[in-house]
DNA sequence: TTTCATGCTTACTTTTCTGTACGTACTTAC
DNA sequence: GTAAGTACGTACAGAAAAGTAAGCATGAAA
């Protein structure tokens, strides 16, 4: 069993050139979905709207420095709309757009099932650390 | 899939406190899913067994060293089978186990998602730059 | 005989990421 | 008057990820 049907290698990478190609944008989109923090901030996004404070409460282990870096990745990628009312002492609400409730779903979905197959692939470290 | 509708916002939290903890395993799969190479190496095996050089070919820029780095990455996680044919000059295929197949789609599904709505992100870029 | 291809490994360097600590502006509470 | 809370920005440092270069075993092709 070799490659699927008769695919040229050329004709594969140019179904879906753009990120298998070095220095393309979307590698950068995906990096920043896909950063430490950012798949947190994501679903922790999916029920409404939350503060940066209430933010940092929720996904445990982020830095204030961390929280705001990825926030404004996500602000600039049009993921996350940032709501800032100029009143002391500050008050800013953070939500998704619809482009990012589109990739938080996917983001879920790819999250949800390593949570839901852990045991599978705790199985396979197991079964590993006894070789 | 793992929720179901109508479920309070609490109750979805505590669905996934593995991912807002800090230092769960799931955190670990979940680095090595959306590494730099490891979404390019689950998609490039969608479609069939490869073998190590033709893998380096396919996805332009991998090193060889973080090429085997993710491989045996996905290998330990189950994700990725290894089969080794004692010849010289060496012969390695690598193919997705079931385990990892689920996994590739969610990936890919991810990854499609950014491709297609790159142009929409992009403009988000621009109307930034352009402030 | 020299070279090449294969699938790695190891050592070393560079780049990127992440965290810590502190400052800011202003108001309310003590 | 002083401390606390808010949402950051910034400088510096340490950790982690990634890249570079080289080596290795071996048989086959040039």
């Amino acid at each position: 069993m070799s490659n699927a049907p008769d695919r040229s290698p050329l004709a594969l990478a140019m179904d879906r050139g753009a990120l298998f190609s070095e220095a393309c944008p979307s590698r950068e989109v995906l990096k920043h979905l896909t950063s430490r923090w950012g798949v947190l901030v994501l679903i922790a996004l999916m029920d409404g709207t939350h503060r940066f404070s209430a933010l940092r409460r929720r996904v445990s282990g982020v830095s204030e420095r961390m929280l705001a870096q990825t926030l404004q990745w996500l602000e600039e990628d049009g993921m996350v709309a940032r709501v800032s009312y100029p009143v002391v002492p500050p008050h800013v609400e953070y939500s998704l757009t619809p482009l990012g409730r589109e990739a938080a779903e996917r983001v879920q979905a790819l999250a949800d099932w390593i949570e839901t197959s852990m045991p599978r692939i705790g199985a396979v470290w197991a079964a590993n650390a006894a070789e």
